[in-house]
DNA sequence: AGCCATCTACGACGTTACGTAGTAGATGCT
DNA sequence: AGCATCTACTACGTAACGTCGTAGATGGCT
């Protein structure tokens, strides 16, 4: 009856920046694009991206491969299945589906709605 | 195109084990019957069950009434609630929602897609 | 081969959230 | 009035994150 200990540290809003130049990006960005990305809004350090950038990869939000002397990264799985994760996270820990579910629905706008029952009957089509 | 900041943190362990004593609880609880309650499972001191009552109210997720010289603190919103605010959280900060909606039903278990159906078919009759 | 620009690795510091608890003072019951 | 109990406030350790500096590795260019 107990939830299950480890809820998923949503990104910090330096990190959630990388990550939105990452997914924006075509392919892999050294830390110095990205770095120069976010320079056109903020000042900031060249090294502090780097961390960033390190940390995302511990956390395996984020990939690197070489490339010459530096390295690229890019998001480890794209944002709309980090969100679907966190959307998952967030009904497993509520107590009752069913309830949690209709409240959602519930929340939810008519577009939004729409969109659910297409995914649903797709689905279906596909394995149901 | 840039998502909002704010990301409701997620509870704490402790903050969650007394959160969910308040949501199996019938009525309002005083810290003392909290502490008692999670007594039986670990030592804990008193205060430290009163400070995170506290926290929890500070954060708006407990509501406090007083009784006698004690309060009472009930949670502000159904377990069920919160999950679905976090669903609705996590959705908001998908890039492409369909795509999110789409990725998030595909994780769904069978059950749940079910109740999902059943939750827009509700949905539907009630102000379709 | 040597130099310079560039990149990484690693450590560091401040802030905030949270787990944890103690002390002091208010309060209410007997 | 006295005692048990409750709150308010403070505090401390740890971990995450924003932020950056220094030192050393590396690769291209001359």
């Amino acid at each position: 009856m107990t939830t299950d200990p480890k809820a998923p540290r949503p990104l910090g809003d330096l990190e959630r920046l990388v990550m939105e130049q990452l997914w924006a990006a075509d392919g892999a960005l050294t830390v110095r694009e990205v770095h120069e990305q976010l320079s056109r809004t903020r000042e900031l350090a060249y090294t502090t991206v780097m961390t960033v950038l390190d940390r995302l990869a511990k956390k395996d939000l984020t990939e690197r491969e070489r490339d010459g002397k530096a390295w690229r990264y890019k998001a480890a799985a794209p944002r709309e299945e980090l969100a679907a994760d966190l959307m998952r996270d967030a009904l497993d820990r509520a107590g009752d589906r069913r309830e949690a579910l209709v409240r959602f629905v519930g929340q939810v706008s008519d577009e939004e709605a729409a969109l659910l029952r297409d995914a649903l009957a797709r689905l279906e089509a596909r394995d149901g």
